[in-house]
DNA sequence: TAGATTGTTAATCGATTAACAATC
DNA sequence: TAGATTGTTAATCGATTAACAATC
């Protein structure tokens, strides 16, 4: 028996933008594509998707393409994002707040199950169908939910030690909104979103 | 005169990370730091940070490493954030205000200058010191203000129509908040902010 | 000085692209 | 069938890393 090497981090990348792009076809009833098409609209060479795809199998046909409710629900598969993750977020700021409210999660595979706030004057307040936990709770409510994925939103000064109880609590998988990097132990997966970052790297190529 | 090659892309988006860093250093009053301690910090080689700043000239000393604020304005110069960019906002939902109350852009080179919303119910209300405008007004005050940089945070099924619209107007730089990849035309940068992709690619990794 | 660290070169590693046989 | 498109191989391209002379 082989060991079958792994997949490319890079790769991986790219599925989240690939499944958003079949998502939106499944919307406009479009029912076969091709990875011609699908590279057209995302701006990727053809070859590089199907050389994405060919790491996980066979999900084409040649002459017609892929069936694009099929090849949306393999990635589906791949991502784990064929069942509902439960969330939490730390930190509800106006950022929090967004977070909280945004109805875009549950499509995609997630949905925030409990908020927690270092404020007492926030601590009690509902937003939609959650109430703010204080942080005292944070691993217990973690543990009882089994929650592996966390957001983070509070300010810089306090992320770390935020990400820190996260893990302790058993989180492995945290999307960070503060701009500083966390220092995380082997085995957990940090993701950054930062718009200044973003911003910075734009007007770089930007005439004053 | 020989031609210039170009700085690989790649690059110029890890100098915003190096920023960050150096800008956390600068708040720890620390005088001098290496490119292994900054690696250190951040997760990548020495080598790379090294390599990286060699594109753009020498700002090190040999045994001493770089001075931290010196390096710190030098990159800031590089992205052209020693100064400050107007910025517009489409969409003031609750992302929106979240970004137009977000305290952090103005340590990094940017300022909300403008909201404009659609829906004839949030148009006029104020946020800080600025007030929401209708659609009609975005060309004539993007050029009025001289804006060239804007953040998209309406529904998907607008976003394309507005980044027209924007471009339109002279925009060359796009926040890109909606779940979709935008087409624009050349001379025209998009970055993009989807947590739920973000979310997707750290699913991959996570044991059922 | 001795130790530390830079900037740079060359080697390595990995990702992307081009091309095409297979086949729907 | 003829045309289209896949999955895959090999070639190309580009990015990262290791190593080290220079030097503070």
């Amino acid at each position: 028996m082989g060991i079958r090497a792994s997949i490319p981090d890079i790769v991986i990348g790219r599925l989240p933008i690939y499944l958003r792009a079949l998502g939106r076809m499944i919307q406009e009833e479009k029912e076969y594509t091709s990875s011609h098409e699908l590279g057209e609209r995302l701006g990727i060479s053809s070859a590089q998707i199907r050389k994405d795809l060919s790491h996980f199998g066979e999900f084409g046909k040649q002459g017609t393409g892929y069936n694009v409710q099929y090849l949306y629900e393999q990635i589906r598969h791949i991502l784990k994002v064929d069942r509902e993750w439960l969330m939490a977020v730390v930190g509800v700021g106006d950022l929090g707040h967004a977070i909280a409210h945004y109805r875009g999660f549950q499509a995609r595979g997630f949905r925030v199950a409990v908020l927690f706030d270092a404020d007492p004057k926030l601590v009690g307040e509902r937003i939609g169908d959650l109430t703010i936990l204080p942080m005292e709770q944070l691993a217990a409510e973690i543990q009882r939910l089994g929650i592996r994925i966390a957001m983070i939103a509070v300010p810089a000064a306090e992320a770390q030690a935020v990400a820190d109880r996260l893990i302790e609590a058993g989180v492995t998988a945290l999307l960070n909104y503060a701009p500083i990097t966390l220092a995380v132990p082997p085995g957990v997966r940090v993701q950054y979103i930062d718009p200044a970052a973003h911003l910075q790297h734009m007007t770089y190529y930007l005439t004053p």
